[in-house]
DNA sequence: AACAGATGCGACAGCCATGTATCATTTACG
DNA sequence: CGTAAATGATACATGGCTGTCGCATCTGTT
C-alpha cells in the first residue's frame, strides 16, 4: 500500500506507527474534506489525533496528500472492477455488481471522488486502467443492447453524475421507494434509460 | 435590475456611470470565476478595468458578489421559464425551448450554475420560483406520460446533472454527432429516458 | 460653472493557511 | 537495553486575501 515513502525522499520504510498514522491521517482527511473541501491541515491532524506537523511529515504539501486521495481511491476502484470483471458475460449484472461496490466507495471516499470528477476539462482524475475498466462494463452492455450510447466519455460521466445525484437522495424520495429503496438499482436503471433513448429518432 | 442600492445602505440611486460599472464586475466575476472559482476579488476587478477598492465599493463583501450572482441567474432563469410556458401544452416541445435557454445560461453564467448547485444538502441555491417553475414543466411531462419519475428534486437534479455533463462534451462526441450535433436534443433524449425508465419493472 | 459622486492609488491592519525549523520526549525495533 | 525514529509543542517566516481608510483627481448631473 504506502509501505515506501510516503513523503520520503530517502528509501528507508516508515516505522510501523508512523504507517499506521498515515493511513490515520488519510481517514481523517476524507472524513473532514468531505464536510468541508477547504479544511485546514490543522483540522485534519485535529481530526485524526495528530499535530499539524505531523501531516507535514508524512505528505509533504497539501496537494501531496490529495495526491495520496485520489491514487487510494483509484486502487478500490480497481478491485471493484476486478469483482465485476468476474460475471462480464450478464452485462446487466455485472453492471449491478459494480454500482453496488461503487456506492460503498461513494459513501467512504465522497471528497476524492469530487476531487477527480472536478478534475478539468474532460479527462477525470481516475487513472486510465479505471477508465478503461469501465469502458470495457459498458461495452459489454452496448454489445448486449443494454444501452446504445457509443462514446466511453459520456458513459462514464452520465454514470458518475447520477450515481452522485441518487447519493444525496433523501432516504424517502419517492423514486427511490419505488425501486424497494435500493439506491444501486435506480442508478441502474436511470443510467441503462439514459443512455439507451439516445438513439431513438422521434 | 440593479438600480437600487446594490451594496449602499442609503437609499440614493447609484450614478449612470457606477450602475454600469457594476454591470461590468458582474460579468467579469462571471468570466473569471468559472475559470478559477478561488480567484480574488483584486484578479476580478482586474478584468472589468477596475480597481479591488471600487469592486468593494459596489459590493459590501465577497459573499454580497456572489449573492449577486446568483440572483442574476435566477433573473434569467425565470425569463428562460415564462418562454417555455408559453407551449406548455406540448410538454417535450415546451421542455425543449427550456432546454435550448438554460444552455445559454450554462454558457454564460457557467459559475453561478455550479454556485447554486453546490449549495449544501439537496436545496440547490435556485430561488423557490425557479424550482416551482421547473417542477411544473417535470408535472406537465410526466402528466403526458412523457416520462414517470414523480419527485420534483429528483427530476430537477438529474436534469442539471445531464445538462453539466452534456455541457462540457467535446464538439465531436459520437453521441453528440448521432443526435445531429444538437446538445439541447441530447439533453433532451437522455433526461426524458432517465425518468422515464425507472417504472420498468424487468 | 459648481457640486456631489465615483474612481484610482496607496497604505494599513487583520486573519489564516502553508511550510520550515528546533528541541525535548516518547516509542518502536534490533 | 540502547539507539534511531517518530511525535508534540512551539516558534518563525512567508504570502495571500479581505476589508477599510484617506486623499487627489476626474466625471456626471443639475
Amino acid at each position: 500500500m504506502y509501505h515506501l515513502r510516503v513523503a520520503e525522499t530517502t528509501g528507508r520504510r516508515l516505522r510501523a506507527d508512523a504507517e499506521h498514522n498515515t493511513a490515520l491521517i488519510l481517514v481523517a482527511a476524507e472524513k473532514v474534506l468531505a464536510d468541508d473541501p477547504s479544511a485546514s491541515l490543522e483540522r485534519i491532524g485535529e481530526a485524526a489525533g495528530l499535530t499539524r506537523a505531523t501531516v507535514h511529515r508524512r505528505f509533504s504539501s497539501r496537494s501531496a496528500l490529495l495526491e495520496a486521495l485520489t491514487e487510494q481511491l483509484n486502487q478500490r476502484y480497481l478491485t471493484a472492477l476486478e469483482q465485476a470483471r468476474a460475471d462480464l458475460g450478464r452485462p446487466l449484472v455485472a453492471f449491478r455488481r459494480l454500482t453496488d461496490v461503487v456506492f460503498e466507495l461513494k459513501a467512504s471516499h465522497r471528497f476524492a471522488m469530487e476531487l477527480s470528477d472536478e478534475q478539468h476539462g474532460c479527462q477525470s482524475g481516475l487513472s486510465p486502467e479505471v477508465a478503461a475498466g469501465l469502458e470495457q462494463v459498458f461495452a459489454c452492455m452496448r454489445e448486449a443492447g443494454e444501452i446504445t450510447a457509443t462514446g466511453a466519455d459520456w458513459c462514464r460521466h452520465v454514470y458518475l453524475a447520477v450515481l452522485h445525484q441518487v447519493h444525496q437522495l433523501p432516504e424517502d424520495a419517492p423514486d427511490l421507494v419505488a425501486c424497494g429503496s435500493s439506491r444501486a438499482d435506480l442508478v441502474v436503471r436511470t443510467v441503462v434509460g439514459a443512455l439507451g433513448g439516445v438513439p431513438r429518432r422521434p
